[in-house]
DNA sequence: GGTAAGATCAGC
DNA sequence: CTGATCTTACCT
């Protein structure tokens, strides 16, 4: 009899190579996996970030915004890879790459649910954070990953790395995804680029201090 | 070369 | 509300 994981299919590339809202719809409820450790956790809110002022989707919010940098390199090349940030200089945030090849756009992981290896998980997290909060908050999701800059662009879909995206295994269920505006963004702050699954722990909405409405 | 703000979080 | 902590972007 065939395991579960031997009929398991990679995750396509081409549902990637769309727009970053269609892209964040593809990746919400599909389960990032990190075999050496025994974890196994689902997508349960995303943010969709856009490129430059002359791309098909400007955002002045995203970190593409300014064009290709050494930071955002990853974002420029092709759909499915990991781009990791540094957040207010403590924080290690996982975005997925998304759109054609050359073009600027990413997925920010902003809450998982933990399926397995909540043990591994704690090892970094700690035993302070009750269950449904070990990786609410996209800070936190780093954490409870161990994601760091060795990550930086490896291959997203590959099932060999040391995390990677699988598919969903039944549809999105549509009547529980939520959306609103993205959290702490100070520009673009009504574009309603967040999604998320209700009934799913996920991080709070905070509004960013000095919040500009978009022109 | 200096500096302020930032796709955050935990602890008062 | 604030401090932690450091990279990036933008100014002189």
């Amino acid at each position: 009899m065939a395991s579960r994981d031997a009929l398991r299919m990679p995750f396509d590339r081409s549902l990637l190579q769309v727009s970053p809202i269609e892209a964040a719809r593809q990746v919400l409820g599909c389960r990032i996996a990190v075999p050496a450790e025994g974890i196994v956790a689902t997508i349960t809110e995303v943010e969709a970030y856009g490129g430059p002022a002359d791309s098909r989707w400007p955002d002045p919010a995203a970190h593409c915004y300014p064009g290709l940098t050494a930071r955002n390199r990853a974002m420029f090349g092709p759909a499915g890879h990991w781009y990791v940030y540094r957040s207010y200089g403590i924080h290690f945030c996982l975005n997925v790459t998304c759109a054609e090849d050359g073009e600027g756009g990413g997925i920010l992981i902003r809450s998982v649910r933990v399926d397995s290896g909540a043990d591994a998980v704690r090892r970094r997290r700690g035993e302070k954070p009750s269950e449904s909060g070990l990786g609410r908050g996209p800070g936190n999701v780093g954490q409870a990953l161990g994601i760091d800059l060795s990550d930086y662009g490896h291959d997203a879909l590959d099932c060999a790395g040391r995390l990677f995206l699988q598919p969903r295994e039944s549809s999105l269920p549509e009547e529980r995804v939520r959306s609103g505006p993205r959290v702490g963004v100070r520009r673009a702050a009504e574009r309603p680029w967040r999604l998320w699954l209700e009934d799913d722990s996920v991080s709070a909405y905070r509004k960013h201090k000095s919040a500009l409405a978009e022109f």
